[in-house]
DNA sequence: TAGATTTGACCCTC
DNA sequence: GAGGGTCAAATCTA
């Protein structure tokens, strides 16, 4: 059977570790969203500045473990296919967050996925010999979980923008390899191409950002120099809705980060298209439920 | 002042 | 020589 996914076992624990991790937050992200603020606590009154509630704040955090989980499943997810004892069969690894409802063409994927590994493996250029590569094709740029420092940027030929190039936040303090390129494809509506190379060996100074028993982390949250760095909140946005970009010159690159996704404005552009292999899973982030979780279960096996 | 971004130069491969 | 990736000095920003 084409689509069967094998595994090694190593590979097929952590990716069932990563999908068990997204689900449990998509729960806890259900439990805040239908916890409907009657708490009255808002940041506000711890911190005097913000008037986001904190049920917000809880469901944007568990948004970006979600992300950041099922980022590492993709990269779990293509790397495989280099173990020796085997290789994920069928079609790589695509996600595509749709704002129009628009589709990426899965077969492109694949080849441009093909390309690249090809390329790879022949060592045609600079680039670090990484094994894990994959591709995403998004109308906007959305926070992966991670850190990333931009280190270039480039005009490509025949490309109508520059392709942005960045590494890990921590490439020297925890030797993290991980990179990705990024690359505005198209104008209306927006999309960009995100190349991924390499999995992520740090570990995020994100990731106690919530933890239950440390307010005092909670209330840093819109202080953190991510935030700062790659998620600038992009003015109110009048319906219909433009794309979700603020301009850097001639490349608009900006991310929108998890917590975004809550304003009004944002909520359509949560409706995300997961591909593995040949079938497609559906989610909004605002209703986690919905992730079929079981599905992919059932398609790898588990 | 430290860390991030920008940008021209350089390197490597085809 | 062209094209793409990376380096590193200059610049920016909080």
């Amino acid at each position: 059977m084409e689509n069967v996914v094998w595994l090694s076992t190593n590979g097929k624990k952590a990716i069932e570790e990563e999908l068990i991790r997204g689900h449990d937050m998509a729960n806890q992200l259900l439990e805040v969203l239908t916890f409907d603020d009657k708490s009255n606590i808002s940041i506000r009154e711890v911190k005097g500045s913000n008037s986001q509630s904190l049920s917000t704040l809880i469901a944007g955090d568990l948004v970006r473990k979600i992300l950041k989980s099922l980022t590492n499943t993709l990269l779990l997810l293509n790397n495989n296919k280099e173990f020796n004892d085997v290789p994920v069969s069928g079609r790589d690894v695509s996600i595509s967050n749709s704002y129009h409802k628009m589709e990426v063409d899965l077969d492109g994927a694949y080849k441009k996925l093909k390309i690249l590994n090809t390329k790879q493996q022949k060592g045609s250029n600079k680039r670090k010999s990484i094994s894990a590569t994959w591709e995403k094709t998004t109308p906007i740029l959305i926070d992966d979980g991670h850190t990333w420092r931009k280190y270039g940027q480039k005009r490509i030929t025949k490309a109508k923008y520059y392709r942005s190039y960045y590494r890990c936040t921590h490439m020297n303090d925890q030797h993290c390899e991980a990179m990705k390129h990024v690359q505005r494809t198209q104008e209306n509506p927006p999309l960009y191409t995100t190349t991924y190379y390499g999995y992520h060996t740090c570990k995020s100074n994100l990731e106690p950002i919530l933890s239950s028993d440390d307010s005092s982390v909670l209330l840093s949250f819109d202080n953190n120099v991510l935030i700062k760095q790659e998620y600038q909140l992009p003015p109110p946005l009048p319906l219909p809705l433009p794309p979700l970009v603020a301009s850097i010159k001639e490349d608009p690159l900006k991310e929108i980060h998890p917590n975004q996704l809550f304003l009004s404005e944002n909520i359509l552009s949560c409706n995300f298209e997961v591909y593995f292999d040949n079938v497609k899973h559906t989610t909004m982030l605002l209703s986690p439920e919905s992730f079929e979780f079981e599905n992919v279960y059932d398609q790898f096996g588990f």
